[in-house]
DNA sequence: GCCTATGGTTCAATGATTGAACTTAGTTTA
DNA sequence: TAAACTAAGTTCAATCATTGAACCATAGGC
């Protein structure tokens, strides 16, 4: 049976001791190829050979991805054969939560980064039947939410280190708003 | 007048041949660093020298990221100080409707990645009060998208290639669905 | 004149990405 | 039973990007 090299993965400058969500997401699918993998996952590209195939990836490159999306928790390895033994990926559950987050930048570049000839790939609500059009909205009031009726405010986990250092000082400034 | 150098933002291989806009996103927006520059530049991190102090990026990677999101259009270079001239940053629109997605992606990690003393940085949605749980939904029917009511179908300008090759296989298997 | 502040630029060393060739294991075809 | 084939990786040299430190330029204050 085949294994995967112990490759680690090993990343440029390590955003993990920024204390932010944001930075520990971007450390786990912050790269240039993941969330591609992540679409091409979803959309039902799960062979190691597809996803050469389709996003053009080098192909220890795409090893080392798998790898680390794994070690994440947001991709599983998975047999779909096991007499030639042969591996398959699938998101898990935190990897499936990312989906409306990658549906949601998708829509952006639809609006933004728009090509002459449209959208070349579309999404179908399949609970109402309408072409999908994201939003994002507040959980309690379901208002949409847009940078300015949004005030970032020190959680409990907050200090003042790498990645926040700055921000503190300004938070420490406008937190009584 | 001190220029920012002609330097053209080399990326590692290009998304930008990729008809799917969410490729078409991560090619303005997809490096390692950008989405934490945006961060910084939404909660009011905005010269130079703080983000270098706040994110401890190197000086001239710095200058690379903020010529090419200034070049996507999600950035803006303007002069806060004109007798020793001097300039800081700003979001345009198509960068502050980048917000709410990033927000989605920091309450992906506070779930996912937390760490063990709780979020770092929270938002407060301002007009309902409530400490913001974001949810992306469908415009039409409010519904809550999530990775198993959606369909993906081949828009106006899909068409095979590199990024949707085995993509336009595998809808043209599913379009009636 | 000299020091400081801010916003960059330059450059050598290091690390990551690319692309092509190779390996492994089992299965089919001749 | 050997040769060819398939799928999933591994290995490696060349190239490209990132890092970190030192430098430069402009202007103001002392």
């Amino acid at each position: 049976m085949m294994q995967l090299s112990g490759v680690s993965a090993l990343e440029r400058t390590s955003f993990a001791d920024i204390p932010c969500s944001l930075a520990r997401s971007l450390e786990a699918i912050g790269d240039w190829w993941s969330p591609l993998i992540l679409r091409d996952l979803f959309l039902g590209v799960r062979r190691f050979g597809e996803l050469v195939e389709d996003l053009g990836i080098s192909r220890n490159l795409l090893t080392r991805r798998l790898v680390a999306l794994e070690e994440a928790g947001i991709v599983r390895r998975e047999p779909y054969e096991t007499r030639p033994p042969r591996y398959e990926y699938a998101l898990t559950e935190a990897g499936l939560e990312l989906v409306p987050i990658l549906v949601a930048l998708t829509a952006w570049g639809d609006r933004w980064k728009a090509p002459r000839k449209g959208a070349p790939i579309e999404f179908v609500h399949t609970d109402c039947g309408h072409r999908l059009r994201p939003r994002i909205v507040c959980a309690d009031c379901s208002g949409e939410i847009s940078h300015d009726n949004l005030r970032p405010m020190p959680g409990p986990g907050a200090r003042a280190a790498r990645g926040t250092k700055v921000i503190a000082r300004k938070l420490a400034g406008t937190a009584g708003l």
